[in-house]
DNA sequence: TTCCACAGTGCAAGCGCTTGCAAGCGGTTT
DNA sequence: AAACCGCTTGCAAGCGCTTGCACTGTGGAA
């Protein structure tokens, strides 16, 4: 150390070469020949140089650096789709900043200004954005930005996700054809979810079932959510064949309510759950949910920023579908 | 928009000052004059104006940007004390790099390389870098590197955290105080948990119990895991009357498994978790289990941030401790 | 009245990189 | 022999901000 971070002047003069050459190296390896590659590889080798990436995106147009901005982690059914985005940006050479946006506008507001002064390639959103200024504000700051998870009518830019109404829909025609007749509702409040109901209540209705009942439970939605919303079912006048619950968490805690009350799911009580989290899979019983490829909505964020990135067109609805795992529970 | 992003001299001119005013006000508005302020204030305004970090992490010493490297986000048992440190870190005008380390070791030099090539304020850890020489990297490189959870002998530089054997003898004398004879351990292969594991054995056999039996499981610990260690138990030539697990999923999967095979905990079987994560209490029934405030954790985290950016000292290892939470299921 | 301390501001030199332009080079083509 | 080519490389002008230093004008002390 010489007391000081090694800079590319300091690898420049031990290759022996200029400045430019050795960051021309480091962009784009292909344009400076082999043999002079090979001597400025050596030389950051010894230098122990690390590429001071402010400076690189101060002077590029580029800041490899994307904003991810997210409702919570803590109990999130984004959490496989973020991190699934997260491996795939860093291993292209991206790095992430993870910024959390609570229920609360203010937060967005501040995070989407953290992100556009730090000149990101890049803003993916988990959560909606609904205030209107904001989403003109996002649309002329001519970064590209990437809806995930809704597919709504008018993304700001780019969306990458379902129809939660649709999702709905195809959870009524699954649980009437398997025989259910009098489905309850366990929805969290929020946009989506209330949406799937929609979707679910619609289709129920019009392929002749009675209107389903609704308990709303507050987001974000975990274990706990599930317990209550059985003590819910108490009130009901008639009781329901099947809880169609808005998370996998809320089934699980539900299940496990029921089960502690001396139910059998799915005998007495059927159940199903969404996201199709992992423990859904390792339930006793097994929970019948519904699976967004999170892995997928990544590979396709990627897409879209490669196409970005290359000056390319791109569609602006991406949609990655869903499908019904059907389980033990339901 | 005047077809580019406004910068600091637009501000200036409108204002009618010099840039360096501008920054000034910026940075620390009490050494500008009120109105010049105010003027300030309404050209940011009226501009549009946004900072660019870039530019600013370039030419001042702070980068405003810490990296924090975690194993995973789907199921980790630090995600209350990561949601806490990026709330905590952005109110402070921070934003957070957050990089997955996995359990891959070529993968936490990269996002290492990242963070240092980024000049990032701070490198946060929840793993445990175990690498020598990546640990004099860090070391030599200038940053603050806090390591969280653990509470290493010789930290790296910071270390905030407990006392993993310190945790396992604690739960060892909780046990041992309820009547329990006979602990059963299932041990994340991880080194914390083994340490954990390693205080309770040594703790219980001081303590005049019968050498503990083991079962290892796999990271990251999930559910599922819990339901493999339940099946585990039959293996044993003495069933334990108390099972010890590395995690409150391990808990709660292993307590569905039981009651799914007929058994009542905690009357046949006693069962503890660790982590006390919100499950844990909605469980049924309720997870006895070991609490890490992952709050102060974060806390803790930024007070060693502010007084290293004023430059003061700080004591490198700071204990936060645990404490058994009783619950029913032990 | 004179001097000084001090709050407030501007000047200008960087911070470490990228990139358009142009020059050097050896080899081809006419 | 002259003109031209494509491949490598260097030169130098930024990118948008911070900050040490110097300068101005003010009020209070002497």
């Amino acid at each position: 150390m010489a007391g000081r971070n090694p800079r590319l002047d300091d690898v420049a003069a031990m290759a022996g070469v200029s400045a430019a050459t050795v960051s021309r190296y480091l962009n784009s390896p292909e344009v400076v020949a082999a043999a002079t590659g090979a001597r400025i590889r050596d030389a950051i080798e010894k230098t122990g140089y690390v590429q001071n990436l402010a400076a690189t995106a101060l002077a590029g147009s580029r800041s490899r650096l994307i904003a991810a901005l997210v409702p919570d982690i803590a109990q999130s059914i984004f959490n496989d789709t973020v991190e699934a985005m997260i491996d795939e940006l860093s291993s292209d050479g991206n790095s992430v900043m993870l910024a959390l946006t609570g229920a609360d506008n203010h937060r967005l507001t501040r995070e989407i200004n953290m992100a556009l002064g730090r000149r990101v390639d890049a803003i993916i959103l988990t959560g909606i954005v609904s205030d209107e200024e904001m989403r003109q504000r996002l649309r002329s700051a001519g970064t590209t930005v990437i809806e995930t998870w809704g597919l709504p009518d008018d993304p700001i830019d780019v969306a990458v996700g379902f129809s939660h109404r649709a999702a709905g829909e195809e959870m009524a025609r699954f649980l009437r054809q398997r025989g259910y007749r009098r489905p309850h509702l366990v929805v969290p409040r929020s946009t989506r979810s209330e949406r799937r109901a929609d979707g679910f209540a619609t289709r129920w209705v019009h392929d002749g079932g009675p209107e389903p009942t609704r308990l709303e439970v507050n987001v974000p939605s975990h274990f706990g959510q599930g317990r209550l919303a059985y003590r819910g079912l108490s009130d009901l006048t008639e009781q329901p064949d099947v809880v169609v619950c808005g998370s996998d968490w809320i089934a699980q805690g539900l299940i496990v309510e029921a089960q502690a009350a001396g139910i059998r799911v799915p005998d007495q009580l059927a159940v199903t759950g969404f996201g199709n989290l992992r423990l859904a899979g390792d339930m006793r019983p097994t929970i019948t949910s519904m699976d967004v490829d999170g892995a997928r909505i990544a590979r396709e964020v990627m897409r879209v920023l490669r196409a970005r990135a290359a000056g390319k067109e791109i569609e602006t609805r991406i949609d990655v579908g869903f499908r019904v795992i059907a389980r033990e529970s339901a």
